[in-house]
DNA sequence: CGATATTCTAAGCACCGTTTACAAAAAGTC
DNA sequence: GACTTTTTGTAAACGGTGCTTAGAATATCG
């Protein structure tokens, strides 16, 4: 009671660089006060005061200085990784798994449990709970949160995973609250590719940019765009469904219930199912790959219709979004580089040429792993203060 | 050099606060202290002084009161009108208008100004500053700036637009900038969809709505999305460019230099081009609307044709952006009861059912002339602070 | 005319970032 | 080893901002 009720404003600006700072570690590794004073544009004592309130929350840690410079060498600060973690759990269509990071969010194969996904929803979180309870254990500080990346269209404002198409014992489920309720830890659901793309932004190629975006070509279609540094929402946080536009109005029956569906022509899966169709067994994907790289010219048709789709979806990305750079995740084609230059070659073809001067294409080199981490951790700094736009 | 450097951030507080209640007065219409007090939850001390300062700016004036309420009248503030304007121009195919408006944004058909298009950018240019002249003499108080609408494609950080497919004159020229060279009045060029979306959001129905959408389909398909409560711009403010997605691999070539982009195919332009093949004449839109309406059952083809790929990139904005609301801009397809509840019965088989259950369709009520008053009035606010989100 | 209700502003306070000044801790210099 | 130089980090005072409190201004109602 001794606050006023409406101080918030009255923070609001402390709140605001509070986190621009957090945002300078995150970006730039082990920082002393002088160097982010430096590289933030605030005054010494601002920031000064600022890091008292981070290592007070337990957001960020000293360091002891290793500095060989000429005057007093600063003391390090750092993403709380001694004294802190949060939890990344990713559940898919074939493996499911969770790791331990520290908030800087490096994850390593020591913290990491992997299982296979069972095929019924309580078991499965029981199992994750399980696999949670074991990394909680070897946890040095406070765990700040744990971050669960999905497949599948999710509602925000319902809380809940509306369906997911490749994995049925999602729907109308909201995990991240189930497991909330186990281990009373605050969890974040994240959309997969939503995840993808905060990895990027935080710890990989995307640093620094604000206007890209994510698209995964792997077994659904997905898609997820940061514009003017936000992600792409929508009104219940549902945006991003690239992969029902029509493109083949004769074509396959989706599991939209439409046909021609871009999911059903531009992904991996789609040209696992054509090899399939060809081959009369259907191959996993391991076997693809050696297929494609060992027989290449045998399915030139499989392949170039594939590629064709792939890249009106890149295309399509790019002339609605008009984003520097955009990210494609993939095994079949974004991985392997001849093909990956056949998508841009026909990327070239179908996209306005003002737009595609504007934007860079590369494959993800991201992982669904580090995607989860990378949600729990835009949420831990999002939550805590918005930003100026 | 009284004040110091660096006071930005000092007074970003403010700034943020004169906004918000700009934004109110906008929206409310003429409001008292007290009311903006309670609608804003600002206290009455921070209101009052927030009111001076945007008075003494020149953006809001001063009414007397003509309350019957209970206790002392307030004197109310409103959009400044008697003491403040700003110009709309609209640049199109074959009309193009100036017109004068106060800040509350209300246009008038006196304070219009209508020429034909001329074939010569130097002419048009020319036309434009006479009107301009003429309307600025009939202005009571200060000029704040002038919005210019124009079709095509623009790079903001080219500030040119890039090309117009319909108004080749433009292309590679900044019709606002040489326009603020010869006034010296501030000019800002805007994309005639974005200003359609902004005169939704200020003045139309989509007051108070963060996520909703503008389509474009009489002639280019022009899309706008407001997302959070922001313009999408991508990274040169070229997003939105939805028409040329290809959607019939062996259809008609396209401006763009492709087949069968959707462009092609879901537009008024596009029912037009059908029509013509037909009847062997191109007939101009109103004898095609009189037609449409007359022998309907003559030309079932072409109008199921145009309705599909209409709904096509319907579903494809709500896929993709997942709005609340999307207004649609066309006069043979949109704007026609019947045909139009024909396009909303194709968009409910292409959308996703999660993401349709979210969204309404309708038809625009607005028009370019708000729309380039909107875009300036958004700009002379939105130059000024910032937005948390 | 006084009571009541409502609007608006003046004065003082707490918080925030900035400026200024200075203490702390290292390397370089004589 | 003492002094200077360089860099880091913090304490105190200052101006700006919003909030709280108190009070003046201005209407209607009884």
């Amino acid at each position: 009671m001794t606050a006023p009720a409406n101080r918030v404003e009255s923070t609001l600006l402390r709140r605001i660089n509070e986190r621009r700072l957090l945002e300078f570690i995150q970006s730039q590794g082990p920082s002393s006060r002088a160097m982010l004073t430096r590289s933030s544009g605030l005054t010494a004592p601002t920031v000064s005061k600022a890091i008292d309130s981070l290592l007070q929350r337990g957001l960020v840690e000293e360091l002891e200085p290793v500095e060989q410079a000429l005057g007093r060498p600063g003391k390090l600060v750092r993403m709380a990784s001694h004294s802190g973690a949060v939890l990344g759990v990713v559940i898919d269509t074939q493996t499911c798994c969770s790791v331990a990071a520290g908030l800087e969010g490096t994850v390593t194969e020591e913290q990491t449990r992997r299982i296979s996904t069972p095929d019924d929803y309580t078991t499965l979180i029981d199992m994750i709970e399980r696999d949670c309870r074991s990394l909680m254990a070897g946890i040095p500080g406070k765990l700040h949160g744990i971050g669960m990346s999905v497949p599948g269209l999710i509602n925000d404002r319902l809380g809940e995973i509306v369906f997911s198409p490749n994995l049925h014992l999602l729907d109308k489920r909201n995990p991240a609250r189930d497991l909330e309720q186990r281990l009373g830890i605050p969890s974040l659901l994240i959309q997969e590719t939503d995840g993808l793309c905060l990895s990027e932004r935080i710890y990989g190629d995307a640093r620094g940019l604000d206007d890209f975006a994510v698209l995964d070509a792997a077994f659904g279609l997905g898609l997820a765009v940061m514009s003017g540094g936000h992600l792409l929402t929508g009104h219940s946080g549902m945006a991003g469904e690239i992969g029902h536009i029509t493109v083949a109005p004769d074509g396959l029956r989706c599991g939209c219930g439409n046909r021609g569906c871009l999911e059903t022509l531009a992904t991996d899966a789609a040209l696992l199912r054509m090899l399939a169709d060809k081959l009369g067994t259907p191959p996993d994907l391991e076997a693809a790959a050696d297929l494609l790289n060992d027989r290449a010219a045998d399915f030139q048709h499989e392949i170039r219709t594939a590629t064709e789709y792939l890249a009106i979806a890149i295309a399509t990305v790019i002339n609605i979004f008009n984003p520097t750079t955009l990210f494609v995740h993939g095994t079949l084609l974004a991985a392997h580089p001849d093909r990956f230059a056949r998508v841009l070659d026909r990327v070239k073809q179908r996209t306005l040429t003002a737009s595609l001067a504007d934007c860079t294409i590369v494959a993800t080199r991201s992982s669904k792993r580090q995607g989860a981490i990378a949600g729990i951790m835009h949420h831990l700094t999002n939550a805590w203060a918005p930003t100026v736009r």
